[in-house]
DNA sequence: CAGCGTTACGGTCTACGTAAAAATA
DNA sequence: TATTTTTACGTAGACCGTAACGCTG
């Protein structure tokens, strides 16, 4: 089952099967097994050439939503053992782990919950809501915006910065507007990410109607920057990324007329009641608000 | 994993390894081995009571869900074979099946594609919806309002009838207002159905704002038509079981004031292209343009 | 011939059922 | 003590890996 939608993306058993830490017969005796089990022909092999048939295809995504949910479980099962454990998954995209704001939330963590077990991982673009909906982390530092079913407190609003080829006309300016930055691609996501989300992020219908034409497709930060160093496409990021992430090849811009940013801590709206995760809301919650008092006041 | 989604349910290791067709101490050692596997355990068991804990709760829906995809799985599967076989899976809800228009298509089907085997099954009140959507059957003779995902063909509209107990005061009359049966509770149907259309065919709320306060779950119309004649509840149906369905102790009486009801081919929008389903479309479509063009007429 | 999928074979691991034991109210 | 879950044990089937085979371009 799992094999079959590895198999559908592969398209070659041996590939396949090393991908599943397998011998290549087994994975052959594993598919004709599925295939006799449901009595209909998945894939039309001949020793040349492997595609799917019409059952094959007509069944993927079912077997793909199907290895979806057993891999749930075992997140929400990981989720469970955490909970009893007392231990807080927390996620983070980009550069938001080192920001002032998350260091100084898990601190006040950390310090109102002493026995409290933080595993901090860093997400990268193409899974971030996917680890939240699967339960792989429990809460996260993202960036708005997040589909539905995802609850966010709000943590700090700034401006968006292009990355932009260092040899690009504008590379070297002060600040452009989008207007100026209009025609170039944008580096696209894989589809297993909002599409909503990128959307925002690409600005994508910008202001004056257009739609934005996308580039290569980039798994995380890092190709992202290779992407943009390569000349093949541009990015929007978090103005914060100028300081955290400078790259050879890379230059930022200021966009001085894109819609502000807005970094979040982010949660399942289901888990919301769990003691971990409203142990860290009010951590976010208490630092917010000293922040926001001292702020006018010094 | 389907096991666990058993026992939930039974809540009694004999009773689920029973329904599972499997000896009671296989199953208790399959539990005990998902519970190892996930790492978490998900049942409290002493010999005289066995409960869900927090993470078999909360794992619960999971499981479910994880199982209802590989039975879509087979589902899918079992519907590809009979695409190549150039088979038909129709189901029917109730008395559609025995309806003129239901029969006229049947066979204007029949003589257009000598070919096409039909393999007809009756449907109940509990799974209409789930074996269209989960691919049971390929098209339904349904009655209205149908979720989103499934387009329907209207076949017929007519009057509802109030399915009331014999000794009903209003059991004996030609007719009655939704107004005079406020505050009779109704026929309740379980959970996978779903809400919307049993709350049509409740018709809740009332034309007055009230809500109608339900009575026992049935699954299918025998033992609606058994909680009626006990007096437990009543229920709304479409004229015709008047005549389809005498049953001792029900009586049927026009409920003058109702929205009528629509009874409808139905079928899954993503199969709308299928050539089995687009046969009976055309098939239904062509018995419906007869049906008018002579009714004027005769 | 070279690459790739399939079949053959020997060994291991899982999972069943029956029967006996342990645990709880 | 009675009901229900768990452990013990012997067997049948599933699955893996290595190696040999067959097919296609």
């Amino acid at each position: 089952m799992r094999l079959f939608v590895v198999l559908a993306e592969e398209l070659h058993f041996g590939n396949a099967a090393q991908r599943m830490f397998i011998s290549q017969p087994a994975f052959s005796r594993q598919i004709r097994a599925l295939e006799r089990c449901l009595g209909v022909d998945l894939v039309a092999r001949s020793s040349r050439r492997v595609e799917l048939t019409p059952a094959g295809q007509a069944l993927l995504p079912e077997a793909r939503t199907a290895v979806e949910s057993v891999d749930r479980i075992r997140h929400v099962a990981q989720a469970q053992i955490r909970c009893v454990q007392g231990r807080l998954a927390i996620g983070s995209i980009g550069a938001e782990a080192q920001q002032p704001y998350t260091r100084a939330i898990l601190a006040e963590l950390r310090a109102r919950n002493p026995d409290l077990k933080l595993d901090v991982c860093s997400l990268d673009i193409a899974h971030h809501v996917l680890a939240l909906t699967q339960g792989e982390v429990d809460v996260a530092f993202l960036l708005s915006p997040m589909p539905p079913g995802i609850e966010t407190l709000t943590l700090a609003t700034g401006p968006r910065v292009a990355c932009l080829p260092a040899d690009d006309p504008l590379a070297d300016r002060t600040s452009v507007t989008l207007a100026e930055l209009a025609g170039r691609p944008v580096v696209d996501v894989p589809p297993e990410c909002p599409r909503s989300w990128w959307n925002f992020w690409a600005v994508d219908p910008r202001p004056d109607g257009t739609t934005v034409r996308y580039g290569p497709v980039v798994h995380d930060v890092e190709a992202l920057f290779l992407a943009v160093a390569h000349g093949e496409a541009m990015a929007f990021l978090p103005g914060a990324a100028q300081t955290f992430f400078p790259r050879p090849g890379v230059h930022y811009v200021e966009v001085s007329d894109a819609p502000p940013a807005t970094a979040a801590l982010a949660w399942m709206a289901k888990n919301r009641t769990l003691p971990t995760i409203n142990a860290i809301r009010r951590a976010a919650s208490a630092v917010l608000q000293r922040t926001s008092a001292s702020g006018p006041g010094g």
